[in-house]
DNA sequence: TAAAATAATGTCACAAACTGACATTGGGAT
DNA sequence: ATCCCAATGTCAGTTTGTGACATTATTTTA
C-alpha cells in the first residue's frame, strides 16, 4: 500500500476514534508508519487527507450529461438527472459515506472545504452544459443541480427509506412545485 | 477608536498592500498597536478579520421579508426581490465592496469562509420564508435565492453598466427561462 | 548486471497561527 | 481614594505548514 493510501486510511481511524480536532498530524503520521513531513508531501493541509482531489463524482455526472444531451433537452432536468445517475456512489456504501459526513459535520473547517468542493462540482457541471446551452443558462442550472443535490444528500442522509436516486426526484418534484408558483 | 476596528483597519491595509498571505497577525497586531494576543481574543482566526460576524445581510434580507409577506405570495419571487432591496449596500460602496472582494479571490482560504457565510444566509432567508411557507420549499426557495444572488453580484463585479438591482432581476429572469423550457 | 538518473522519504530547523494561564492596567462606579 | 471589572499584555507552549538538504528506494538505460 502506497504511503497516500495509509495515511488516509490511519486519519480516517483516528478520526473517528478521538475527532478530528484532537488528532494531529503526528499521530497520522506515526500511525501509518511515516514521517509528518511526507504526510505534508502528499496532502496540501491536515483537512485534505478527507477529500478526493480528483473530483470523481464531477467526472462521472460530466460524463453523464456529455452522453444523454439527446435524450434530454432540458439543462435542469438534465443535470439533476446526471445525479440521480450516481446514486450507486451512495447507496453501495452507505457505511463509509455516514461516517465521513459524521466527522465533516463535526468540524467547521471541513465543511468549509466540503463547501469549496462543491464549488469544483459545480464548475463541473457548468461546462459540462455548456457544450449545449447558453453559459449563464448553464451556470444557473448547474448552480440549482448542485443545490437539489445537496438537499437531496441531506435526506438521504437523515432517513434509510429511499435510496439516493429517489431523493434527488423528491427534491425536483419539489421544485417544480417551485416553480408552477409563478403561474398561479 | 476601539482595538477591534483599529486592527479591522490596519488589517485591510496590510492585505491590499501585501497580499493576504504576506501579512502576518503580528504586523497587522503592531500596525494597530495591540499585541498578537488581543487579535486573537477579538477574531477567532486571521481570516476572521474581514468577516462581518453579525450577519447584517441576513437581517436585513429577512426582515424585507416578514414586512412583504402580504404583497408577495410566491417564495423565490419574493426571496429574490429581497436580495434586490439591499443593492444600496453595494451600489453605494462599491470601492470597499470591490477591493475586499479582490483580497478575498486572492485566496482559498478566504473563499471558503465566504461559502460558510452564504451558508449562514441560507438559513436566514429560510427561516424567514419558513414563517409563511412550508419549511422544505422554503429550504429550497433560498438556496435558489442565493445562487441568484451570487451570479448577480459576480456580473455586479464584472462592470458599471448596471446597478446591483438590476443584476438579480436580470438573473431572476434567466432563471424563467430556464423553468419556461419545462412546458416546451 | 552495474551505473546513473529519478522519485519518495527522512531530518532538521524554523516561521506562523493559535491557546491557556496568569499578571497588569486603566477607567467607571461607589 | 478605592474598589472593581473588563480589556490588554506577557509568556510559554502546541500544532500546522514549509524550505533546504541528506538518504534511501526504484526505475532506466548503457
Amino acid at each position: 500500500m502506497k504511503s497516500k493510501e495509509k495515511l488516509q486510511v490511519a486519519a480516517a481511524k483516528l478520526f473517528m476514534e478521538k475527532g478530528y480536532e484532537n488528532t494531529t498530524v503526528q499521530e497520522i503520521a506515526s500511525l501509518a508508519g511515516v514521517t509528518e513531513r511526507t504526510f505534508f508531501r502528499q496532502f496540501k493541509d491536515k483537512s485534505d487527507v478527507l477529500f478526493d482531489t480528483s473530483n470523481t463524482m464531477g467526472q462521472r455526472v460530466a460524463a453523464f450529461i456529455t452522453d444523454n444531451f439527446d435524450v434530454e433537452q432540458k439543462p435542469l432536468k438534465l443535470a439533476v438527472d446526471s445525479f440521480a445517475s450516481i446514486s450507486d456512489y451512495f447507496d453501495d456504501s452507505r457505511e463509509r459515506v455516514l461516517a465521513r459526513n459524521q466527522i465533516i459535520q463535526s468540524n467547521p473547517d471541513l465543511q468549509e472545504r466540503e463547501l469549496l468542493k462543491r464549488q469544483v462540482l459545480i464548475e463541473s457541471v457548468t461546462n459540462a452544459l455548456s457544450v449545449k446551452f447558453d453559459s449563464e443558462l448553464s451556470e444557473l442550472a448547474a448552480r440549482f443541480a448542485v443545490e437539489i443535490f445537496h438537499m437531496a444528500f441531506k435526506k438521504w442522509i437523515e432517513s434509510t427509506e429511499k435510496g439516493f436516486a429517489e431523493q434527488v426526484l423528491a427534491v425536483y418534484q419539489l421544485y417544480e412545485k417551485l416553480t408552477l408558483l409563478i403561474f398561479e
